[in-house]
DNA sequence: ATTAGCACTCAATGGGTGAGAGTGCTAACA
DNA sequence: TGTTAGCACTCTCACCCATTGAGTGCTAAT
């Protein structure tokens, strides 16, 4: 809404059509068949003057002297701030999304995977869907287990039912009265910490009062350690990669082996999730305004999700910049609104 | 070495010299550049008369009339079977792989891992791994632990400290006593025994002696099923994938879009890699061999990894046609040692 | 202010041509 | 009899060039 009065009324509609028959067709479009298509009951010169303006406002430019217009990424901006219409996901595409969102999960990762690839599926783009991201999670239990006489796992719960575990092994015999000592003991002091509120002084403290020595405590606390990391660290799904060679805008296989090799670079995609979630329910970046130099010809579209006021996770598109913004807006925000559901019957009290 | 006098040792040498060229150039071999190039002392027109033979024969192909020889998928299993040679790995490559797997290593699926990334980074070509497949395994032990009122945690461990959990949920309170006695129980009704050991009786018969509600036991027995069918289950490690855009045989958008689809298949790698590897120690799929149609132009070489006499899991490469088998071959021995040898250090004698 | 008309630009298309690589065949040779 | 030099032939590929068509900008008329 800056600088509203920058573009007419006319200009605007104008600009709406030619990035709507853009993103339709790929082809630069001329000023006949805006002219024609579009009911604006204005003559093909006219539009052309038109469009002769906003080519020097910025909005949209010529491959060539003898060609239509293309949208810049200033013009797919303005585009997608004021002038594109969300059209809501027909029927049968809410119903896909539903069912395939509602079957039963026995895990929150397979909520997330899911979720991945029904946006890539509905969409037609790159889907990535970052995992709860959980810092500072409050452990609600740790257990030891002996296994045999000389290995030991180590079981940590967090909150939304999150588990993970660590096998240590030890060179000598471990004492089962030392295992069991551990697991009272750590039910008093762990559970329903976090993990920087365990401190060495703690350790210190367990080493004192419990008589188990340091070789057997010292690895374990490190498991425990590993666990945690384990828990808090955000992963994320990505499915629909090769979606972007449907497209003809990288018909150029240098130009497709570039964008494939950018999508498989992890810290790339986490930073690119991350980063645009921040700010906003719904984050564009569109083209050039991604950092990343081989990312210019692409758009990506984010939003967070999580319980009212607190996020937890990311849901981001990724599509060429030439991208049916309308219907993906769509898809993320009906999908956005079934994972946050699922995400509160998941965790309940925990988050 | 079937029909082995089919083929006179000259023209042998000669197409072991075309299919060595092409693998190279990825261009038609003619015969003139294999008069001049390899050192065979016959002039051209020799090497063209015995090269129209090798063409009648199958082994070899022309594109079109005035072109040089391609190799055919039936020349190159004779070049595989009769004239690669297999030139060792370098000092240098040999010093990378053992590097990436001598790293220590916390979990079965970390190796797994990166036994795909190393190899594809040797060959350049796709690399899958797939797990171990352990096939009625012995359940080590089973442990549940209750996590809150409601939700109980189930540890299924089973050899090679393979741990898999599951979290299940009670709509009514869950009696502690109960846990106590399962867990007593299933240490010795359990412990050691492989799934299908572990009837429908069994269960009535600890239902009988351990007065715990049908209502509570049945879904822990789902769930120690479904964590026994997680660890038997075999998953795989695809990395590479993007390589084979590297070729120019892909430089067709279409083809390489295909390929790329193919090897999102899991179920369709899964069986490639899993059928390939029965036979032999070392097995080739070239080509049409594959029945699948969308990778007739790729072959695929596989073999397995494991104990003496226990095979667990398979290696495998697929590339194009024209691929540097020899390369391939001691790339994929070397790491199938390195692989074998931190297997039998992780399993010992679970296997 | 709008638009019809016109000259102009530029990419894409398709036919034509020559170069180059490679073959098969024939005849000569060892 | 096996090998090879020579030659006519085939086919692809790269290049040129003319043509086409879509689209523009400008001007003059409405």
């Amino acid at each position: 809404m800056v600088r509203d009065n920058e573009l007419s009324e006319r200009k605007r509609s104008i600009l709406k059509s030619i990035i709507d028959d853009y993103i339709q067709s790929a082809q630069p479009v001329g000023s006949r068949t805006i002219a024609r298509k579009h009911e604006l009951g204005l003559g093909s010169a006219t539009i052309r003057n038109e469009m002769a303006d906003l080519e020097e406002l910025g909005y949209i430019t010529q491959p060539h002297t003898s060609a239509g217009r293309t949208p810049t990424d200033k013009g797919y901006r303005f585009y997608v701030e004021n002038l594109m219409q969300i059209h809501s996901l027909a029927k049968d595409e809410m119903a896909l999304i539903r069912k395939a969102m509602n079957e039963k999960i026995e895990e929150i990762n397979e909520l997330i995977k899911r979720a991945s690839t029904i946006i890539s599926n509905i969409t037609g783009y790159t889907a990535v869907v970052m995992s709860p991201q959980l810092t500072r999670t409050v452990i609600k239990s740790v257990k030891l287990l002996g296994i045999d006489e000389k290995r030991l796992l180590i079981v940590v719960v967090a909150g939304g039912g999150i588990v993970h575990n660590r096998l240590i092994s030890h060179d000598s015999l471990i004492d089962g009265s030392h295992i069991e000592k551990l697991n009272q003991a750590f039910n008093i002091i762990i559970s329903g910490k976090t993990m920087d509120q365990i401190s060495m002084p703690v350790v210190k403290e367990l080493q004192r009062d419990i008589d188990v020595p340091k070789e057997v405590l010292i690895p374990i606390f490190e498991a425990i350690e590993d666990c945690v990391r384990k828990i808090e660290t955000a992963d994320f799904y990505i499915d629909g990669v090769t979606n972007i060679l449907n497209y003809p805008e990288f018909n150029d296989l240098m130009k497709a082996r570039e964008v494939l090799d950018i999508l498989k670079e992890k810290e790339i995609i986490n930073q690119l999730i991350f980063e645009g979630s921040k700010k906003q329910q719904l984050e564009f970046k569109i083209g050039s305004e991604n950092e990343i130099n081989e990312m210019k010809d692409l758009s990506v579209i984010t939003t967070v999700y999580g319980r009212k006021g607190k996020d937890i996770g990311t849901i981001g598109v990724i599509g060429p910049t030439r991208m049916t913004y309308g219907k993906v807006v769509s898809s993320i925000k009906y999908i956005r609104e079934l994972l946050n559901r699922e995400i509160i019957k998941i965790f309940g009290d925990d988050l």
